[in-house]
RNA sequence: GCGGAUGUGGUGAAAUUGGUAUACACGCCAGACUUAGGAUCUGGUGCUUCACGGCGUGGAGGUUCGAGUCCUCUCAUCCGCACCA
């Protein structure tokens, strides 16, 4: 009989999930293994990025689980997002109908796949019951001050119709629409992650080596620490008149205390409450005014590309080591939320401040050694015109400046970071609802818990105009938990990437007290850190920052024990690409997973996916390599025929021909290769190489043991990787014993008779010699020498490197 | 600008970690079987040269008996951040 995929791969698909094959045990003696893959997002459809993703993470976990360890592989969806509620604006569905439906389509497109994964702890984020729990950490937060409300200058996505939090704009547009996005004020929820800022960067050591460099500089770039010197410039006596009296002065934070004699300038930036009150009270021209709010309304691309504008503002500040009278200025280049909104300027050290001062014709005084006249110095050097700085290098200076300060009481040594606080506030229906309150006389106060989840309204209009929930008639009428009197719901919902942030938990702890809680902690401890974590990198600042923290915060606030960090191996992979350009709907280049499995099998699209690029790299759509695939698995199911014994043979390998040496030793090639492959590289593409190497060596040779052994092998090692077929051709030939426990490696079959040399002339391969594996160092030189004979004229030799079973190298002059 | 990575045949990629560069696969060429082949099988295939040979891992140096691998410089491409004071 031919190979038909389809045949084999339902029957065992049928039969693994009749055996339920795939959930974790209940005994937490066991070691365990933890492999996880992203979780998918409902789109719809599967793509040929979660093929990839999930064959990647199967193939460790059916690896694993064959080797008696414990193994956790769940799925669920990442069901919230804005998708679903334009879905409902496009075409009139429900996003909850939408998601749902999507979630029962591709799971059965998952389950085509073969794929190992446990199918009683599958949720879906939008669940209630996921949503209850997660309201009740989202509270507890708030108890624990991690989580508060405020006011402020946020991100706003017009055509998504809610704020972003920063690491959601992408070059100063929406990371999902590529909108352009605003800046805004108005009221939302943040999350303090900049308490967790240095354990965040911290934590990052302990995932070196286990994480790519890439995504941890990303991160620690993202975070952005920096030291330095914060002091406050005190007002001049007309400038506190001049404002009334309503400020003394203002906080500026530089990483260059060493230049502090070369300030002669300061800039604040258009939002800063001295421009502001300035403003107010109309104590610049109306011009200006007008120029300044006009900044305050550009985005941030905006502003970058209008180049420096700035206004002098007509009040002075006191530099506070000479006393002298410094101007204030305000300054587009000025980052409202980093370092106070407020900056010194030292223009002769510092690009930035030259540009600026040169434009608006501001002095320069130059304080470290080593520059040129007419333009910014920023390398080091020795300090001058700087008092009793002067002769210090300014390396040294930056510390001498902080003691300084201190001992002054002017200022201290400070750390800050680029890291801003979660901002996790949407205004989308199709969220978590943030269960708060507000009460006319109690102000803002949290659901009770006994009464979550606070659930959405089913009955919703979406039209894309302002916010569902804020729309609805009577959803967010509701009393006060704290006093009963009349309240409002609170109608913002969670950024989706909260739910992501703790599934890893929820997976963990064993459905049979999903009820009872959102996160056991005695599974989480069996669990947890996930051993194996696979995804894009395009998650790299975003989930795996917020996933972090949320760990964090989840253990100070009591509900998971001490756990440093979340994953804690990351294997980030590349994308797909047909043509060089990722697959996406919009430029039509997409492989349907469907239609190839439809059309080769779920083992073949998975053999592909793994044998034409190592996971980390990206991987290029071709389809005739995708036959290439087919023909192997094919061959490979068509070989079947050359085994008639059930067992694993007994082989004398000292009576075998050389072919059948040979092909023992490829076949052993592979069985050593796939430890580092499974367990250390995921090199997948090798170990496939390796194995159809071996399946090619015993098509050349005739001995049926040596056929039983090498598909005994082959089937095992390839069964995470093709498990259908290889499941199929081990129940057919072996009874299925060789998919459980470990293989052991034969040193013998590596032991040849006779070894092939190079032999190199000055390290220029000359010829090869066939040498006895006996042969000694004096006879393989000679003959080595025999064999290059011709090269040899006229020269010594001066050296004989002999290269253990490699080669023989001979200088010569 | 700063940071991270990657450069090997016509293509996707290997190389036991300093030891015969290009395994495995795709493609291509030739042959076999075929009415036919976009099926299957066999053989060949880095470049150059009639050949002996020469040249070959982005480029230039260096260390070494020996370098794709280590060191220095340099070029190109990709990704991330981007006025963070």
């Amino acid at each position: 009989m031919s190979y038909s995929p389809g045949e084999i791969e339902n029957k065992w698909q049928t039969k693994w999930s009749e055996q339920e094959a795939f959930e974790p045990k209940d005994d937490k003696t066991l070691e365990k293994k933890y492999i996880l893959s992203m979780f998918p997002f409902p789109s719809g459809r599967l793509h040929m990025g979660h093929v990839r993703n999930y064959s990647i993470g199967d193939a460790m976990a059916r690896y694993y689980r064959k080797q008696d360890y414990n193994v956790l592989h769940p799925i669920g969806w990442d069901a919230f997002g804005m998708p679903a509620e334009n879905a409902a604006i496009k075409h009139g569905r429900h996003p909850k109908e939408w998601t749902y439906a999507n979630i029962d389509y591709m799971r059965k497109e998952l389950a085509t796949l073969g794929l190992s994964f446990s199918e009683t702890r599958e949720f879906a984020t939008c669940d209630e019951l996921y949503t209850k729990w997660e309201q009740e950490f989202i509270i507890k937060m708030f108890e624990e001050k991690l989580l508060y409300r405020e006011s402020t200058t946020v991100n706003w996505c017009e055509d998504c119709h809610t704020v972003l939090a920063n690491e959601q704009v992408e070059e100063g547009c929406c990371w999902r629409c590529d909108n352009e996005v605003e800046l805004k004020e108005m009221p939302g929820y943040y999350l303090d992650i900049r308490k967790y800022a240095d354990e965040l960067l911290e934590d990052l050591k302990l995932l070196e080596g286990k994480w790519s460099p890439q995504v941890l500089t990303m991160q620690s770039n993202w975070i952005g620490k920096s030291q330095g010197l914060e002091f406050d410039f005190k007002l001049s006596t007309a400038s506190k008149e001049k404002l009334k009296g309503e400020f003394e002065g203002f906080d500026v934070f530089t990483t260059r205390p060493d230049t502090i004699y070369g300030v002669t300038y300061t800039a604040l930036a258009p939002e800063h409450p001295i421009v502001k009150a300035l403003i107010k009270n109309a104590l610049l021209e109306a011009k200006v005014i007008e120029e300044i709010k006009n900044i305050a309304n550009m985005t941030e691309v905006e502003r970058a590309k209008a180049g420096k504008v700035g206004f002098d503002l007509g009040i002075t500040v006191i530099h506070p080591l000479t006393g002298e009278e410094i101007p204030v200025w305000v300054a587009n280049f000025v980052l409202a939320s980093y370092g106070g909104g407020a900056v010194m300027s030292v223009p002769t050290h510092d690009e930035r401040d030259f540009e600026f001062a040169t434009q608006y014709d501001l002095p320069l005084k130059y304080v470290i050694e080593g520059g040129k006249e007419g333009e910014a110095y920023t390398g080091e050097g020795v300090l001058i015109n700087s008092e009793e700085l002067n002769g210090i290098k300014n390396t040294k200076a930056k510390a001498e400046v902080i003691k300084l300060f201190e001992e002054k009481a002017l200022g201290k040594g400070t750390t800050n970071y680029k890291l801003r606080n979660w901002g996790i506030s949407r205004q989308r229906y199709w969220g978590a609802p943030i269960p708060f309150v507000h009460c006319e006389a109690c102000g803002l106060v949290p659901e009770k818990v006994e009464n979550l989840p606070i659930a959405l309204p089913e009955d919703v209009e979406i039209t894309g105009e302002g916010n569902p929930l804020e729309n609805h008639p009577t959803w967010s009428k509701c009393t006060c938990p704290k006093c009963g009197s009349e309240a409002k719901r609170e109608t913002d919902t969670l950024d989706t990437f909260v739910q992501s942030s703790w599934y890893q938990f929820r997976y963990a702890t064993d459905p049979k007290k999903w009820n009872a809680c959102g996160i056991d902690k005695e599974d989480v401890n069996y669990w947890l850190g996930v051993d194996q974590y696979i995804g894009g990198v395009e998650h790299a600042i975003l989930h795996l920052l917020y996933a972090r923290f949320f760990t964090k915060a989840l253990r100070d606030v009591g509900f998971i024990d001490d756990l440093k960090e979340p994953f804690n191996n990351l294997l980030t992979q590349g994308m797909v690409l047909m043509d060089g350009a990722k697959m996406s709907k919009s430029k039509g280049n997409t492989v349907d997973p469907d239609a190839l499995v439809e059309k080769y099998g779920a083992d073949t699209a998975r053999l592909f996916t793994l044998f034409a690029a190592p996971p980390q790299k990206e991987l290029e759509w071709n389809d005739s390599a995708v036959e290439g695939a087919f023909r192997f698995i094919k061959k490979l199911y068509d070989r079947r025929s050359k085994v008639s014994s059930k067992e694993l043979p007994i082989i004398d390998h000292s009576s075998l021909n050389k072919e059948e040496k040979i092909a023992r030793a490829k076949v052993y090639d592979a069985l050593k290769k796939s430890i580092d492959v499974y367990e250390k590289t995921f090199t997948f593409n090798t170990l496939i190489a390796a194995c159809m190497e071996a399946l090619n060596a015993l098509d050349k040779q005739e001995n049926e043991q040596v056929w039983a052994e090498g598909l005994y092998i082959i089937t095992h090692l390839l069964e995470p990787i093709i498990p259908h077929v290889c499941a199929e051709l081990s129940e057919e030939l072996f009874d299925s014993k060789n998919l459980q426990g470990k293989l052991e490696v034969l040193e013998e079959v590596f032991v040849q008779d006779s070894l092939t040399l190079g032999v190199a002339i000055n390290g220029k391969r000359r010829n090869e010699i066939e040498v006895d594996a006996g042969a000694s160092k004096e006879d393989i030189i000679a003959m080595a020498k025999a064999s290059v004979e011709k090269w040899l004229e006229d020269k010594t030799v001066v050296k004989e490197i002999l290269v253990p079973k490699k080669m023989v190298n001979l200088v010569v002059k």
